[in-house]
DNA sequence: CTTGACTCTGTAGTCGCTACGGACTCTACG
DNA sequence: CGTAGAGTCCGTAGCGACTACAGAGTCAAG
């Protein structure tokens, strides 16, 4: 198949898919005498693996892993889930940040609700707070 | 002060100090006989409000927003609890974002832990599974 | 036979930095 | 006075993961 199909079938953009090709995620599919690629269904399957990897958060190098990974067979589901597990802390970790952050932008905007124009709530908590997150 | 000194005094790393002034976030300072630059107390006061920004996760552009309202004075909180909370809402759909991330993983890791090796639940969560997010 | 949709390649842009090379300046020590 | 080392200058390139574009070629339908 033609890569807008093998893009329409993978959900995953056509200009990405040639992205792909050109950091080695993916292999050269092979070409029509013309020079049009043309795609497996395996090729598709190896997209929808990196789609869902990104969708998980996962890295493209680290897609690069799972992939060679899954491809040794033997002793692989231990490095696997070891990737997944440093992963997943990963994760968290970006969600505890964000969540700081979502508490520090609730707590300024509430103290602006007054809207005594003289001076802006928010923006006196970004000159003069002690760095957010610094501190209790 | 010299450029390390303001990056001390503001906590903003020293190129990330010449690339703001590059980008026009930061204006031109005053410069010594020869050449160096000469940041006063109050250009470090606007690296700590962009530092700041920056941690609470706003963005570049919407940082030289709120300093232009800043600096416009009249019915900015108006514009600035506006982009706030905007900005908070954003900060929301991520942290939802990755926390459905997150419960995926945890269920993926979840369903490797036997330890049967013949097939790895991750790497086939990674092949099969209909594109975490989608259905329920 | 022409039109329009598709594909090709290569390159540049995005964001927010960070790092480098090679030249200059300044300070302290001998 | 000379020199070593630290600091600064400028311009450019790299990161990650795309996305967008220009200009050329290809293909199918009317």
């Amino acid at each position: 198949m033609k890569i807008s199909e093998a893009s329409q079938a993978s959900g995953c953009h056509l200009e990405t898919i040639r992205y792909y090709e050109r950091i080695g995620l993916m292999p050269s599919p092979t070409r029509t005498g013309s020079g049009y690629r043309s795609y497996s269904e395996q090729d598709v399957e190896r997209l929808r693996f990196i789609t869902r990897g990104r969708d998980l958060g996962f890295s493209l190098d680290e897609i690069r892993s799972l992939m060679r990974l899954d491809q040794n067979g033997d002793l692989a589901c231990e490095d696997v889930t070891r990737l997944a597990q440093q992963h997943l802390i990963d994760v968290q970790e970006r969600i505890r940040d964000l969540q700081r952050v979502a508490r520090e932008l609730e707590r300024t905007i509430r103290s602006c609700g007054g809207g005594v124009r003289a001076q802006c709530a928010i923006l006196d908590a970004l000159k003069h707070s002690p760095a957010p997150g610094e501190a209790a």
